[in-house]
DNA sequence: GCGTAATCTAATCAACA
DNA sequence: TGTTGATTAGATTACGC
């Protein structure tokens, strides 16, 4: 799948032909990440319009997006904490406390919308039904071949079979959730039919993880090999955004390379307007029991050139870039990024205390769709349509 | 080896029939 | 109101540099 996303950054240096059973991992470039660092100041939580904009700004999924916002909340309350513990064993009388769980983020301030609710129609749930009873962990490319089955986005389905193993823990001898129970012909219908590989495989780890995270098979993955190249779609969203500070905000005028990179952005699909109705229009398509759906399901959007393997196919499913720019074109985003105020709130943190009023700066005063919106509206050549 | 993307569970929120 | 998709925190794995 993603195999080269967009962005073109997902390595493939290991050349590693097996079936993978995670997705490639993604490597963010850094005007990627000062981008996604600056919105998290103003936002931690962003809503599914927020992130759909950003993933479409860095060219990346907007599942992706998610993650990185998940993990880097993960990451600054680890931080936090170290930082408060410290403060305590230096002399503190008090150690900080991490700052509150979700009650004081996101509900002190109103939310952002929540992606809205995917319907999953009948046919579409026997389809995924009958490949949870073959393989409750299916691997990337699994759930890739799903996505394509069903016309349902590969997140979607991940995000199925999380809920569905938490709701139908499997009754078994070895216990619920044991991989190994699974068994070795525990094969899945929807591997079998792309003929991607060989059945999970029993191995010795004893972690936790199920048949789909073993040490890869042997068998030649090599039909599923991304057909194109890694030719790297780098977003311009760095180049040409808007990062807001607690209190200020910082518009960031793209560089000339960057807007040069800009030479064809890609039209929006007319039917998919800016993170809203998405979802409602997949309601509307449902395909046939057991009918393959097209490349292009309901909710995808279109790449000028179809690609052909799965992985390409998921990328079509999950994330269309809508522009892009010159590979390791600089951006003002990066020089003012390095004002030592932004690096202080975007950097570790200096110490607890500042993180939690920063947070709380940050949730009282979000970046709003209407800033955001207007922010890329200054920016020349901006590629964002206009809501 | 480190940093971090990806994935997992469990709990919970929330949309919808 | 029950079902179930979406989101969260937290823990962990494993990949890329």
């Amino acid at each position: 799948m993603d195999s080269s996303s967009s962005s073109g950054t997902y390595s493939t240096s290991t050349g590693r032909l097996s079936r993978p059973s995670r997705r490639r991992r993604l490597v963010l470039r850094l005007s990627q990440k000062d981008t996604l660092q600056a919105l998290f100041q103003q936002n931690p939580y962003p809503g599914i319009t927020t992130r759909e904009r950003l993933a479409r700004e860095l060219g990346i999924p907007e599942s992706r997006v998610q993650v990185w916002f998940q993990n880097q909340r993960r990451r600054r309350l680890k931080q936090s904490r170290l930082l408060s513990e410290n403060a305590f064993k230096g002399g503190q009388s008090q150690p900080l406390r991490p700052p509150p769980p979700q009650a004081l983020t996101r509900e002190s301030l109103g939310r952002e919308a929540r992606r809205k609710r995917t319907f999953i129609s009948p046919s579409q749930t026997r389809v995924l039904v009958q490949a949870f009873e073959r393989d409750r962990f299916p691997s990337i490319a699994a759930r890739e071949e799903l996505a394509h089955q069903t016309g349902i986005p590969e997140p979607r389905i991940q995000i199925w079979f999380q809920n569905r193993r938490a709701r139908h823990p499997k009754q078994s001898a070895s216990g619920p959730v044991n991989a190994l129970a699974e068994g070795p012909d525990a094969t899945s219908a929807v591997t079998a039919l792309s003929d991607q590989g060989p059945p999970p495989t029993l191995h010795s780890s004893s972690h936790r993880y199920p048949p789909s995270h073993a040490p890869e098979s042997t068998q030649s993955f090599a039909a599923a090999t991304p057909v194109f190249s890694p030719t790297f779609l780098v977003p311009g969203a760095a180049s040409g955004c808007c990062v807001g500070h607690p209190l200020m905000f910082i518009v960031v005028q793209p560089s000339l390379a960057a807007l040069q990179g800009y030479q064809n952005p890609q039209p929006l699909p007319a039917t998919v307007p800016w993170g809203e109705g998405t979802h409602a229009v997949i309601a509307s398509g449902q395909p046939a029991q057991g009918a393959i759906v097209p490349h292009a399901p309901p909710e995808t959007h279109f790449w000028p050139q179809q690609p052909t393997s799965s992985e390409e196919t998921s990328l079509q499913l999950e994330q269309q870039p809508q522009h892009s720019a010159l590979p390791g074109s600089s951006s003002l985003l990066d020089e003012l990024l390095s004002d030592a105020d932004i690096l202080a709130s975007a950097g570790p943190l200096p110490n607890a205390d500042a993180e939690e009023e920063e947070l709380a700066a940050t949730l009282e005063a979000p970046l709003s769709e209407e800033e955001f919106q207007a922010l890329l509206d200054m920016l020349p050549g901006s590629p964002v349509p206009q809501a």
